[in-house]
DNA sequence: TATGAATGAGTCTTCATTCAT
DNA sequence: GATGAATGAAGACTCATTCAT
């Protein structure tokens, strides 16, 4: 796969990873599936700095003291959080995807799931976002590492939609920037959004009509043919 | 003017004003001036919550102790920074229009304008949209009813643009949305945007022309003639 | 008339006076005037320590600023409202016994009108009370001072009261002190007097009934006349 | 046993409870104890405004923060000494009374150990006087409903003293309030009495004398026989 | 591994008092 | 004399983190 330029920018980066005193790497996993839970609907409820750790543990059906056995800071539990709103994203656009062969297929469902699974996890969104501030220099590396790579997911499904045409190529990686940031609208302006219309369903259907009309620019004659719409979602 | 739909729903939405102990009205302009430089300076580089209120009253020149002549809360503070950048979006578009004739110029000056603000207080736009949670009830619905009347701005200006039009209403209010929506990109993308692209201006550019695509969609027949480029900002 | 032994005790106790930067007598006398109407409506509701000297400014009708031309301290706002209860209690004693010619009668009469006084500036009597912790040295001395010549103002009375009767001298001081102490119960206890009775008035009475009994002790035969009840107050 | 009037009147008082963080009950106990020690010792020397919560937990031999595990705040410390009071109180005068078989006996017993506790913990008293203003509405129920059964402790005793005699209700219950509220006098006029009085004890032994008089006044033919002074206290 | 008691640094906020005008 | 803006010391309370059991 052709590599963009983009890449040559972010080599060196490395993952953070959140440490545990615990060895048993089964329970690690269960136990912070359990932090993540709990964690998600108290940031939800209260943000991250109004959260208390303790809180977290509670909700998370353990003690405050077996939190710190999986978690070294405050901080690792927002971070675990959005490893886990990473995955669900990563999971879920992979599958959406999967299977399908026409490129054009592709990119309408990959952007349909994206913006579902935003929509259906607004409230995790919606607090990493907001607490984005919090994290220290090494998460800020992993995020951004991360982010990265979630852009250059849209960025090679556009590739392959316009394989062959004469393509704007900084048009094409913009638009992997924009396809990725719009759906969260939904979270960023929702308070306004259900109060300017009727449904968020027909805000969601809307802003991939528009987000399809953008994919045009890409092409240097303005002639991408749409897909015919042969699903509903 | 036609009034819209959405406006039968931001009834009743009350304005919070912060109170000072102050009598001198004079006096209180220039002191929260003041504090909202200092403020923005502290916030912006630690955030709400990490920065204190003896840091804010320091870089705004001013004790502590008259700090809380002229702000309830820790919270008042974020409030005024968040009503100044109102004050310079609100003033900043209007003056952007103030004087043209075509309403196709109108929405590429409020389009560009728009832009331009929020780059050039990225600092201030980001913490604002981080810290939103940390508003309460009554600063949630001013800042709610704010946010409103600037995206209504920008519905009138499309409204005006299509004026005669056969136009699609959903799509026209979805628009001001986006529209509206859009720049804040350059801020909350800011560092995956850095990374990937050469300079922001080009960044800036080719979002704009994004917008001009998407506000084709608004006219049924697709067919809106963008004004002559003739100015460049 | 004759010296009590504890007159030997309080010698040299100053009494304290508050001082003001203002010259102008009558002025200071009207301020204050203000300033203990003002305090005295605070302190009822809120107590010393939460009520604000800006709020005891505000509820004299004069600005913080003017207050501290009056009063040195926040203490000695408290004092001047001990001292203007005291006033109101020695005039009315005083008053009460004025022109009377049988020492019984006298008594009757001091004891009535304390219990009235106290009754009716309950609110006043009952911050007093609590709040005598907040005095320094030379309040503290000047208070007791003042309380010392309350009590022997009843001493006194009663002294006249068994003059040429065989007394048990201890018995005649102690009495003088509990006499002007009880009638505090129907602030103290206010509370729960109002839940046990049906009225405060037949508290008084009864309270009234009680003392007359126990000065029966003073005359070691205890063959004291009551005075016949001819007045109803 | 009859039913009082007043019971009628101290329906739904629920008891304020104060709550921990901590789970293990024994260490509340243990812990809460050492905080009443600390904190009578500093509200004695310095009221409770002017006492701070540090100065309490050092005295406690506690930390700040364990302190504020056993306490939610200042208000709870005060309100804990008061129930280390009533409970000093309460246990005292039924050990007091306990085993006497003569109704007169008991009254006896019961006025003598109320002084000497009231006067033996004189610093406490004192202080939960003065700061009753201090308390929360939960707080004040709290405290009003174990002052009622205080004085209903006297009024019962009273009332086994003069059974089968011909008694004047409210006098006997009025005397109640008498009875618990006449001791305080050794409190809140100390500092008068320590001046006019050689000793306290002889302070206390005429106050005592008082108060059987006083009894006299609640059978109506006033033909109430004391007991026989056999023992000292 | 799990627990939860102990810790104390850190912060917002209040408010008595001063002083220039 | 009157005003009210400025000041900063002081204090209640929170909570992330540690560590002994």
């Amino acid at each position: 796969m052709q590599k963009t330029m983009s890449n040559l920018k972010n080599r060196h980066i490395k993952s953070k990873s959140v440490v545990s005193r615990i060895k048993n790497e089964a329970l690690i996993d269960r136990r912070r599936k359990q932090i993540v839970q709990g964690a998600v609907k108290v940031f939800s409820e209260k943000g991250f700095h109004k959260a208390t750790v303790r809180e977290i543990a509670e909700a998370s059906g353990i003690t405050l003291g077996t939190m710190y056995n999986y978690v070294r800071t405050k901080e690792d539990i927002l971070f675990i959080c959005y490893e886990y709103m990473t995955t669900i994203l990563s999971e879920g656009l992979k599958e959406a995807i999967c299977g399908l062969e026409d490129p054009r297929e592709e990119l309408r469902a990959i952007l349909r799931r994206n913006m579902d699974i935003i929509y259906a996890h607004q409230d995790v969104v919606m607090f990493l976002y907001q607490e984005s501030g919090a994290y220290d220099q090494e998460a800020i590396r992993s995020v951004l590492s991360q982010e990265m790579k979630y852009i250059e997911l849209f960025e090679e499904v556009l590739r392959r939609c316009f394989q062959g045409k004469k393509i704007n190529e900084f048009r094409l990686r913009l638009a992997a920037d924009i396809l990725s940031y719009m759906p969260v609208i939904l979270v960023l302006r929702r308070w306004s959004l259900n109060r300017r219309f009727e449904s968020m369903e027909e805000v969601k259907e809307g802003i991939l009509d528009f987000l399809e009309k953008e994919i045009e620019l890409i092409v240097e004659d303005h002639q991408y043919e749409r897909p015919v719409k042969n699903e509903e979602h």
